[in-house]
DNA sequence: CTGAAAGCGCTTACAG
DNA sequence: CTGAAAGCGCTTACAG
């Protein structure tokens, strides 16, 4: 493959010429430009990214680091960021923290990003403070999705509202008996969004004078299996809640399997209702609030792109809208 | 941030003696080792690594490049190839294929890989003859999973043994009249999978003396969506399958949905089987013939590392195994 | 065992 | 408008 060298010697100019007429820089005359474009072409010159970004500094790459990468939610936004950032001649670099269990994750590294990427997108990273100074130290460009970073941007949506949302349509259907899935410890490291809807649910609760059942709480590793595991108990109690919010859609498929397993008719004898409109639940006609996990993953690559590409800085939290989406999964609470 | 040249500097000693220390090479004494290192510790130096491409030729940066990214498969196969380049000190750069429609994708570029990658990881993308001539002018190593490419090492699963299966399930519970979704129009790019597994079908119901119902046979996106809507007028129609065999969970499930909501029970009325053993399968209690995506993944990059680190070249498919998993959406076909 | 020097392939002032 | 030269921060023969 050739290099720059190869088109200067070819064009009859200097490599400088080459670099700046490639680059569509000025000072450069029409005619010598288009010789030289041509002879790149000619000679199917690619720039080097290596030797580009050693001599400028920059990259174009950025690190796309999440908890976890197969979930649905960090992949749908994984291929909105890497579809804007290449729309700007940009590109995402993985960064998988998962660790062996739910509760913990790989700590950011110098090793991961110095010298590697111009800036980060987080998925719902909740920073430690080591992990702040090291971004301070690095100087990295940081734009948070989900749970924000102390003085970053953050792209999100509004937790609280979209779970009073799912709990209100409920009560409005007329239940007033209402369990809940998908609290977590208090030491996950993940936290801001779980944390927002259950106070979301017991806010909306007491405003409407209803009883929060301790033993209705149920916690959850937000997998659609822990869901279905976990809501057997309750759905098999006396008194049984004749509606069940889940934290997130997944969950809500788990518990809406296991009321079905049980014999329990969703929505005549149990409603469940989940929060985020998963790729399945539109199928499964699963009632829910909708995020645009997409538009999530864009705003958030254009945001760190205005920053790098001219140097537009945001702060402050960028919050997206969600919307109630009736399916069948819910309806009116049955009579005593 | 420091350089190699300030741990020189401070470490009274040359670069290329720096260089030599930290990389492990031999050729450099125990006691200055031991100097450098902790120099280079307590100036918290990471080596740039973009010099050190430009250096020494290699990015140790591998693309991973997928026809989508936010479908269960890929996302799955992704964090495995991840988790596995990053523990022989590798990254992953992403490449999302997909186009506008899912009939067609975007092309791989010389600009996506020259200098930027030292390998390729293609999932499930059946690459044109431009792409072929590409790789091979740059002389990038590439591993397959799912379509192979010519030439390359690819790792699989055996499609039309995973299907067989299926189908030989049903038939073998007294099935007679099997519908198959998942059928591809021929000018689809990706295309291998799709086309062993109906053949598979037709195969094995050819030999069971089973005739197949032209009408029967349906096309689809490979979507649950699509399933849902496209099964509903054989599951209307009369006389009805007893069973349906889906070439992916995710289609399985929306025909059990649609089958569920036109009042049919499964598997009393109707059987449903997949192939995957996707994410909700278990929880959803769907009928499958599992794969293990996670182990193709990490055998993927295993194989391309293998070819970076030690030049070991592999020829030819790496198979990995399926397996029948029984759940509730299959059962003894209803007497007529 | 160690160092001086060339080289990787660009970009970027600085002259002209 | 164009070019010569320094520099980005490493690695890698080559001497010694």
């Amino acid at each position: 493959m050739s290099t720059i060298t190869d088109v200067a010697r070819v064009a009859g100019v200097s490599v400088a010429t080459v670099s700046r007429a490639l680059r569509g820089l000025d000072r450069v005359s029409p005619a010598t430009r288009q010789r030289v474009l041509e002879v790149a072409a000619e000679l199917q010159y690619v720039a080097s990214p290596t030797a580009t970004s050693l001599a400028s500094g920059r990259t174009r790459v950025v690190a796309v680091c999440a908890p976890f990468l197969s979930r649905w939610f960090f992949a749908t936004l994984v291929s909105a960021i890497e579809k804007e950032l290449r729309s700007q001649d940009h590109h995402a670099i993985l960064f998988d923290l998962e660790n062996d269990d739910y509760h913990s994750r790989l700590p950011l590294t110098q090793n991961m990003l110095w010298k590697r990427v111009d800036g980060i997108i987080a998925l719902d990273v909740t920073m430690t403070d080591e992990e702040i100074d090291l971004l301070d130290r690095l100087g990295l460009p940081v734009v948070a999705i989900g749970a924000s970073i102390p003085g970053r941007p953050c792209v999100r949506i509004d937790d609280s509202a979209a779970m009073r949302t799912a709990v209100e349509h409920l009560i409005g259907l007329g239940h007033r008996r209402i369990a809940y899935i998908g609290d977590v410890p208090p030491h996950v490291p993940h936290v801001r969004t779980p944390r927002d809807r259950i106070h979301a649910f017991t806010d909306v609760m007491a405003e409407a004078d209803l009883p929060v059942e301790p033993s209705w709480v149920l916690g959850s590793d937000w997998t659609a299996q822990a869901a279905a595991a976990d809501s057997a108990a309750v759905l098999t109690g006396s008194p049984r809640p004749t509606a069940i919010v889940a934290a997130s859609d997944e969950m809500a498929i788990g518990v809406r399997e296991t009321a079905r397993r049980l014999g329990l008719r969703v929505p005549q004898d149990v409603s469940v209702v989940g929060i985020d409109d998963f790729q399945l639940s539109d199928v499964l006609g699963i009632t829910t609030v909708r995020q645009d996990v997409t538009a999530q993953g864009r705003a958030a690559a254009r945001l760190l792109l205005d920053r790098l590409l001219e140097d537009r800085v945001c702060t402050g939290d960028l919050v997206l809208p969600t919307e109630l989406v009736v399916r069948e999964s819910t309806g009116p609470a049955p009579s005593d």
